[in-house]
DNA sequence: ATGCCTTTGAAAAAAGTTTTTCAAACAAAA
DNA sequence: TTTTGTTTGAAAAACTTTTTTCAAAGGCAT
């Protein structure tokens, strides 16, 4: 439309294209004061802005990358999203953002669409439990980094997670210290590795403490408050017996908490309740949840520190890092 | 890299790239069926995937649209966000997400990347109140179109907004007709147009009902918890006296609930509390917060909708539309 | 046999960049 | 004067597409 090419500069300028395109990249070697600071006067007059889609093509690096989460208007991410974005945008790149929806088929659509689009690398935050699309994905050798969830080795290049496993475990260790016995246990889908591995810190806390796992006791459905009222309320109508629930997710806690108030019981005074992620919701809701905290923030702003290092191809070793959840002790547990 | 190109797989086939294009765009004239099947193996074999940079730089169109916020963590922002990147990926395009930080120089510098990047169009909520960087940014003659905030015709195609006057009006009639006298107003930077249009509302109501405006009661901060809660501290430390707020932002209602009870206040037996917008946290926040509620996911999807229609150049009139806030009554009004 | 139309597919131009190569001009050194 | 080197800038190739134009081949009617 009304935006000039560097060719109108260039005959504008009464010079070459490479001579434009030299001045625009400050290669300024080849080129003359005089006429760089023509050319740069006519590209200021003219509002001339550069085409990055071309020279995308040309140079081969889009300087785009792809952020794929489940649902993001689910209040788990809005940190990351931030921790993401604030790091590209200090790297001079720029952020594409997708909804899987928890859903295997359009992550795997997004991943080509992100190949289609050239990205120079992609942050997943993957929702579903299979994985053999990615080594589809992973013909094309663009930088994968995985935040949340550990993958082979070959089915990205970094990743960077919460210790699931030894984080329920504490969890479940600080609740049966407090006495409680009968602990129930709420997560999210199944088939995610994150809530495999803290079923699996569950049990073996149970099994520390020489406690039986009783199969009544523990329920996945998915990462909301809706799940975490509904599943409560059932708890409750099945008159199952419990002094304590861990959770999964902060927001399946949160749920909890509410449903375990309209049913008239007391938090932390008649059921402990303990979430698990430290979202920036657990302390705005009332009570303040008890909760293991994983630093999301910081977790997205290493994951983007990763893929920089992949794209630039300077990345060192110790590629696969996972975090310690910390234990946080707000009102909705006893102090033990 | 190991990538292929549309001339590889015409090498392949022993066609022109001209034919391999024609199949990948499904414009079958032209080639024949025995040719076309086997580009389209060849395709398939090859795992090709068009890059879309180029593409793009062919026929001038990206796919991509941006969408400019001032703070993605915000948890104003998520359904918007999301409203707007369902409808997109609905239509085919990708979208760039930016976040501004309230900041103009921010603001203008990424409408300016937008240009770079060729993107289609662009969705801005704006947080700043200068819009003369604008003008700049209207010589691309790239489809604008603003939520939240209404400017000048010339500055941008189209916009979606609530009608905050009004909605504020109905917010102060309703404290008013409540017995109400002394209403604290609170809102966000004075200088977004959304806040000088309630706090217009607000003293409207004032001398509808013979009122007077007293400067002590109306603050202006930021659109956050943080700020709700000190400005409400402040105003107890100060002594001020009033039996109601209300507020432009439901963040900022729900930092004024967590003072007040903290302060061993009661809500709303002693103070009404009023909110504006009805984010997702309103209901989920305990107590659940009155408030004037916009549709934020409709205004998204809406805006989204005009942009598309305006980029296939197939807009009609009625651009600028606003949308009637409706009150709703949850826990921290009583009911009058 | 000639003319005309249709089908098929090749060739080339265009889009807007970057990057490499090459040529000209000029000064300095031998 | 010749050689060498440096500065300056032009030309062209490359990136990967789409799109337009053109040519060849075959079929059919006259």
């Amino acid at each position: 439309m009304s935006t000039y090419s560097i060719s109108d500069i260039a005959r504008i300028c009464g010079v070459s294209k490479a001579t434009v395109s030299r001045v625009i990249n400050d290669k300024s070697d080849g080129v003359g004061e005089e006429t760089k600071q023509r050319i740069k006067k006519v590209i200021q007059e003219l509002n001339y802005r550069p085409n990055m889609l071309a020279r995308s093509v040309a140079t081969s690096r889009s300087g785009l990358v792809g952020l794929i989460i489940p649902d993001v208007s689910n209040l788990f991410y809005p940190k990351i999203i931030r921790g993401v974005n604030n790091y590209l945008s200090l790297h001079d790149y720029s952020m594409i953002l997708c909804n899987s929806d928890y859903d295997p088929d359009k992550e795997r659509a997004q991943l080509l669409s992100m190949v289609d689009k050239r990205v120079d690398g992609v942050i997943l935050c993957s929702g579903v439990s299979n994985e053999e699309f990615l080594v589809e994905y992973r013909e094309y050798h663009i930088p994968l980094v995985s935040i949340g969830r550990i993958f082979d080795n070959y089915l990205c290049d970094a990743s960077i997670s919460g210790d699931n496993l030894h984080g329920a475990l504490m969890a479940i260790r600080y609740l049966i210290r407090g006495g409680n016995k009968r602990i129930v246990y709420l997560d999210g889908n199944a088939g995610v590795a994150g809530a495999a591995q803290r079923f699996k810190g569950y049990r073996q806390g149970l099994s520390e403490a020489k406690l039986d796992y009783l199969p009544e006791l523990a329920h996945f459905g998915d990462f909301s408050i809706e799940y975490g009222i509904s599943i409560t309320q059932k708890l409750l109508e099945d008159k199952v017996k419990f002094t304590a629930i861990m959770t999964g997710s902060d927001l399946i806690a949160i749920g909890v908490v509410k449903a375990l108030h309209r049913a008239g019981l007391r938090v932390p005074e008649d059921i402990d309740v303990m979430g698990f992620d430290d979202i920036e919701l657990s302390q705005i809701f009332e009570p303040q949840l008890s909760t293991m905290a994983k630093p999301h923030y910081d977790m997205a702003t290493t994951a983007t520190r990763m893929l920089i290092s992949l794209i630039d191809g300077t990345m060192g070793e110790m590629r696969h890092l996972t975090v310690e959840p910390r234990i946080i002790l707000r009102s909705t547990t006893k102090i033990y």
